[in-house]
DNA sequence: AACACCGCGTTTTTT
DNA sequence: ACGCGGTGTT
């Protein structure tokens, strides 16, 4: 088979990393330097010139956006359809195992996935049964101590016996969490992963099947997985060791969340013998806005190391605006932008990225006043709307009663009569004889316990809902869908609302119809009922956030959601010590450097122009602040700097310039550093400031607490 | 059942 | 500041 058109489009560490004989590989992929282009050509590589079936491979992303990019992009490649392979999130991966080998997997057949916000409803019922505070044990909290555990593999079972009473009381919600989804088999998505990963780990022939059915394993955005992510991977890949993976440590911006970077340097002791390729030309970015990038993302420690470079141009100097307040900044960006559509560029070239969301009211209004179109990423997506949650806990509760979630979610919605006071009844029925809520609800209305307003009315509901499966049986999909929202009367509840929300939640309930009647079951999907595996794609799938911008407009989004994007024109905006750097990464220094890489994506987003700003005056939380220039700004070398004056609009009252923090502060300590003070013990290096003399350093003390100390006097030692 | 009020949290996000 | 969820009132 002739590869050349596979190779060819390479440069150099490209096709060495595409090409590498099949066995362990790493490949470091620098922002912009072809991540996804090796991943794709190396799939098309091997069943074009190594005659592998695309059905023995296995192709991992973390979004499902990602995953659908790369089958586009290799089916265009090998111009067939790649129907059946294995390739998707590290979520629907496990789900396809799950649902393909549910009985071993202790799953009943229709088992249900909880998202994030049905296991926080899990969680709160848990804590009402075990008669919990919910003021002192705060569901979120628990939910994060819940999927922390799973997501490092630890059971309830692992955790033995804490002396702490607040770590017993802990592992005891979990104990009860656990034994209510495994009764009801309802899996969150860290369980996904976990239960899949026991699944392969303890069933061998089923572990020796799948290593030989998948005996290719690609791994995207290695740098982001967890660690029971990377046990799957192990798990899969070990027998034949035909691994490979794609990353950057530099990039790793999800630490926060259990991502673990150091899978990077595991992966090479883990698979010995790995061969590592380092993809570091750019094709995105100027050499300026590179160069500038570089000099950020060097400050960080325990780096792989990689250095970008371009071929290209040095192209303009990155931009710092220093604005008087957060209006200030949002004018300059806006005509920043407006004289580059003027110029006749299209909008959507540009970018505006921030470190939070709440950050782009101020955008949006100025946006909004000079007639500019935009589009806002995240918020909440179409899945998880309310509307759209309440119809699927209809059709979920008609095709399985026992889905309690789903019976709390609707069993008042609409207002049916159905209060407080009748449902406590019924979840105390269910929890003391260990029944479902439906089987609750129907044995209480048996019991005569009730008063006759509370049984008709809640027989009335259970009526209801065997009343919409047996009319949606056999229905075509959308149609069942539909009839499932007519009778359950969401429709005239939601028409009831008054004002635009209504409006757009009808639109939403008709929306979810149309999903529904263009909906083609994905791979992993499609031997299960059309209904299971719509509702399986809602769950795991959560839609795009706001419909398909078709007009051409102006992205605005968080530093997070930028990752893997790029832009012309992109501003960087808030650069202020607190915002950004996030005043709750300074703590750890760990967080600091995430803080720091997350810089560095953002900067590397841009192809053309990069403007950095931050606001002498801030408005946060109700607040007027009055924060220093961030400490990244300081780190781009002023060669590759220029600061730029507003454009005439801005207020110009009490302006005084603050310095930026200049880089090479504290006299030869380095952020992280371990040092040593005669009364304070041992401590870590949070924060640097100053020079010379004056220069001051944080140190974050194991005994004491953090604590500002002047260089000049503080007398410390590195460790 | 509908509405008002109070208090809390408020980084980032996918599945 | 602001929005959400929970509680209390009518």
């Amino acid at each position: 088979m002739d590869v050349s058109y596979i190779l060819d489009p390479l440069n150099d560490a490209q096709r060495e990393a595409v090409a590498a004989p099949p066995g362990p590989v790493l490949v470091l992929a620098g922002a912009g330097s072809g991540k996804t282009r090796v991943l794709t050509h190396r799939v098309s590589w091997l069943v074009e010139a190594h005659g592998v079936s695309p059905l023995s491979v296995l192709a991992v992303t973390f979004t499902n956006k990602a995953a659908q990019e790369m089958r586009g992009r290799i089916e265009g490649m090998l111009g067939y359809s790649l129907r059946g392979m294995w390739m998707g999130t590290f979520h629907g991966v496990a789900h396809r195992l799950l649902r393909a080998h549910h009985r071993d997997a202790g799953l009943e057949e229709g088992f249900q996935i909880l998202d994030s916000a049905d296991q926080h409803r899990i969680v709160r019922r848990v804590l009402r049964d075990m008669g919990l505070d919910e003021g002192y044990w705060a569901p979120k909290q628990v939910q994060w101590y819940l999927n922390a555990h799973k997501e490092d593999g630890r059971r309830a079972q692992h955790l033995g016996e804490p002396s702490d009473t607040q770590q017993r009381q802990l592992l005891g919600i979990y104990k009860n969490y656990e034994d209510l989804c495994r009764r009801f088999s309802l899996v969150d998505f860290a369980e996904l992963l976990l239960r899949a990963f026991e699944l392969l780990q303890h069933n061998e022939p089923l572990r020796e099947q799948y290593q030989r059915k998948l005996q290719h394993v690609l791994v995207d955005e290695f740098q982001d997985t967890n660690a029971i992510q990377y046990e799957l991977i192990k798990l899969l890949g070990q027998k034949f060791r035909q691994v490979f993976i794609v990353g950057d440590d530099d990039q790793s911006i999800y630490g926060w969340r259990g991502a673990r970077v150091e899978n990077i340097l595991q992966f090479e002791k883990d698979f010995a013998g790995a061969q590592v390729f380092r993809l570091e030309q750019n094709y995105r970015s100027t050499a300026n806005i590179l160069n500038a990038a570089n000099a950020v993302i060097d400050i960080n420690r325990g780096r792989l190391g990689k250095k970008l470079w371009t071929e290209g141009g040095d192209g303009e100097s990155v931009k710092l605006y220093n604005a008087y307040n957060e209006f200030d900044e949002a004018r300059f960006v806006v005509a920043r932008i407006q004289s580059w559509v003027d110029r006749g560029n299209p909008r959507g070239d540009t970018a505006i990225l921030y470190r939070s969301n709440a950050q782009s009211r101020v955008f949006e209004e100025i946006l909004l006043d000079t007639g500019i179109p935009y589009r806002v990423y995240g918020g909440l997506r179409f899945f998880e709307r309310a509307e759209i949650k309440d119809a699927l806990a209809y059709l979920r509760l008609a095709a399985r009663r026992r889905d309690d979630p789903s019976f709390e979610r609707i069993v008042n919605v609409p207002a049916r009569g159905i209060g407080n006071k009748t449902l406590e009844q019924v979840r105390e029925h269910a929890r003391i004889n260990r029944l479902s809520l439906w089987d609750a609800a129907r044995t209480l209305i048996e019991s005569r316990e009730l008063s006759s307003r509370a049984v008709s009315a809640l027989s009335g509901f259970l009526e209801l809902i065997d009343d919409i499966d047996t009319r949606i049986d056999k229905l075509p999909l959308a149609e069942q869908v539909d009839t499932a929202i007519r009778i359950g009367g969401l429709p005239d509840h939601y028409k009831k609302e008054k004002g635009e929300k209504a409006e757009a939640r009808l639109e939403n309930l008709e929306e979810l119809v149309t999903a529904a009647r263009q909906f083609g079951p994905r791979d992993e999907e499609e031997d299960l009922e059309p209904l299971t595996a719509f509702l399986t794609h809602a769950a795991l799938e959560a839609g795009e956030g706001q419909a398909e911008a078709w007009e051409d407009c102006v992205q605005l989004m968080s530093l997070h959601s930028a990752k893997g994007l790029e832009f012309p024109m992109v501003f960087l905006t808030g650069m202020e010590e607190g915002l950004f750097p996030h005043q709750r990464s300074l703590q750890e220094p760990g967080r600091l450097e995430e803080e720091r890489r997350l810089c560095y994506v953002g900067m590397t987003r841009a192809m053309q122009q990069l403007y950095l700003s931050h606001a002498e005056i801030r408005r946060w939380h109700g607040r007027e602040n009055y924060p220093s220039p961030s400490r990244f700004l300081g780190e781009v070398p002023g060669e590759f700097l220029e600061e730029v004056r507003g454009s005439g609009f801005s207020l110009g009252v009490n302006r005084r310039r603050r310095a930026v923090p200049e880089a090479g502060a504290g006299g030869g300590l380095r952020l992280g550093d371990h040092v040593r003070h005669a009364s304070f013990g041992s401590g870590t290096v949070l924060n640097l400031e100053g020079r010379g003399e004056h220069a001051r350093v944080q140190v974050k003390f194991d005994d004491v607490g953090s604590k500002w100390l002047v260089l000049g006097y503080a007398n410390l030692d590195r460790v």
